[in-house]
DNA sequence: AATGAATGAGCCTTCATTCAT
DNA sequence: TATGAATGAAGGCTCATTCAT
């Protein structure tokens, strides 16, 4: 019973997480989520009131999702291939423009920006990803430092300013346009900071 | 009479960027630009037929208000007192609250990109202003390093990731929330990576 | 122009009018209203957004419409003519199926009350014809004694009893339901407490 | 089992009871008994399919309840005693604002109207209370002046008019609103027009 | 009998856009 | 040109009522 009513929640932030994707955040309406789903409104309503509480539905159940496409690694991986495979992900991600919900973050963000709707640190998923991003990174680079393959004084500055160029690139992806070349560039700039000559 | 049409027209960008600057792109309807200038419903459609044209107006316009507050600088200004400055007015744009225009510039080009709807690149001038910042950078940077008060081996590239690295920074400050200490951080970082020690 | 808008506002609320006789104030819909005037949906909300709003104007209009049906009488009057005549009125009033908005009043108030809005007694016209009702009656009694017609001791006493009672027929013949006869017993009940023997 | 189904009827009424005391009749919906009684929702329409069926169906079970609070009486109590003691319950029911019906009765009445629905006199109890109390009065009357307490040449018509007063102060204190002392001034006065100077 | 998820009709409200003046 | 009243589509929300379990 609990079970048959996490399911349709389930199915419906499935169904919701494709419009959000394909939409962004601003442009979808409760009623695009009861197309996409084939429930009644009435139905949708039973479950979740707005559509922002579905984004952050969404959001929330993203985690799971979020290792999918990784490839994995052998096990003597050296740092600089964990680093460029995170960065190829990171291209992956920049680039994407199916099934992204990208966008939609942004617009949410801004959307609770102007509703002054503050989540609790705990609750904000996409703030924890990027600041787990950083302590990866540092750790990442550390790692690199001991193994004698990357050169860095600052290692925890350095994994914000990658973070930050990353976020600045995925943002301008999404407004200014970017091509694949100019990605590549920069990640290879990147790379090149730390990589020892 | 194109006279007085110009000025009306330049009065409602004036209204209207206020109306931007504090509710975003998305959340603008025409009535409230309309409530914005004292001016009629009709009135404005003589003038223009949707908000984005509006705001698309409002952008061209941008660039005669833009130099507004810098210091100036001496005659004799060193690149570093330059690069200094320059990362002053960024901070300063990455924090500012009120009357900026980088959440409803987000929204608009979030936007058109829903729309399909492709910016010619000699009318896009954000994305001329963002290829110009690189430029400025890579010419102070080379300035810097004949002079002797900065080191690096590839100006353009570093003057490409500045640059990223400030949009993400500015995203972030609108997304996730950044503190002024942890932007002093990492601009602090950036500077760090140009002055020879 | 202002006319004009004055003239639509009229028109809605005669239209509305209608609608309120027939339905009550419960049952009408702002829909109920844009059908009877024959406007858009949005056309109605230029002028009011809401159905109380509509009938508290309705109210306020009443006014002017309230003495139509009243039969003249002679100059030479006696107070028994007058309170006769009253009383016929009230006759009417009470028993009036059609066209009455008597229950739709009974309604909005009682939804006043279950919203907690409390009209100032200035604005509150129902209120201020009942008041004026007693003053009246007590007027016309004080003058039919001092003619020698009536008999009462205590004038101001009496008008508030006949006022309530008058109330009490007009609910009770909504609810209860109550017969032309039993109104008439009840009416000259009352005028034979008045007259003298 | 009929007993068992009995039992949850006479539940429900009693919570159904307090919901409209509070929230009248027509605020009333199927959900918020649902919510009062704890029952689901399909459950409910085992018993009752409508809100006017549980609405009767509680005023029905309303006798048993009614006389509550009646002060008991001596057994020598005069006329005038049981007149005042009378006057007394009905002020309070006048004037009370909780856990009353009455506007809810006066809701219920209204909406029969519109629905065009009649209740036949054998099964409408608040007419036959109504009724009975002139009874009642008329007996009382007749008690007094038998007594040689009260005077009155019409004790039928005076119990008619005492009960629509009473009717009147009861709706007007839903509308109008009526202070204790109004009450107690329009009592007094019926109480006067008795009692033998 | 009992449950409560699901349905869909019905109402409310806001806007972009038009058009007579 | 300018005005602003009017329109109607689009979206939001709530409830009575049904129905598979």
């Amino acid at each position: 019973m609990g079970e048959k009513s996490g399911q349709k929640r389930s199915y419906i932030l499935e169904c919701s997480r494709r419009v959000f994707a394909e939409k962004g955040f601003r442009n979808v309406t409760m009623q695009d989520i009861v197309a996409a789903s084939n429930i009644s409104r009435g139905g949708l309503y039973l479950h979740f009131t707005r559509v922002e509480d579905i984004f952050s539905a969404v959001l929330n159940s993203e985690e799971s999702r979020d290792g999918e496409s990784t490839d994995s690694l052998p096990e003597e991986a050296t740092a600089s291939d964990i680093l460029a495979l995170f960065m190829k992900e990171q291209k992956k991600e920049i680039l994407k423009k199916k099934n992204s919900l990208t966008i939609a973050i942004y617009e949410y963000y801004f959307h609770l920006n102007y509703k002054k709707i503050k989540i609790p640190p705990k609750e904000n998923l996409i703030k924890q990803q990027f600041e787990t991003g950083i302590l990866i990174l540092e750790n990442l680079i550390r790692d690199g430092i001991s193994a004698g393959e990357f050169y860095c004084e600052d290692p925890r500055g350095m994994a914000g300013n990658i973070m930050y160029t990353l976020e600045g690139l995925k943002v301008a992806a999404r407004t200014l346009g970017i091509s694949e070349a100019a990605v590549d560039k920069e990640l290879f700039y990147i790379m090149q900071g730390l990589i020892m000559e």
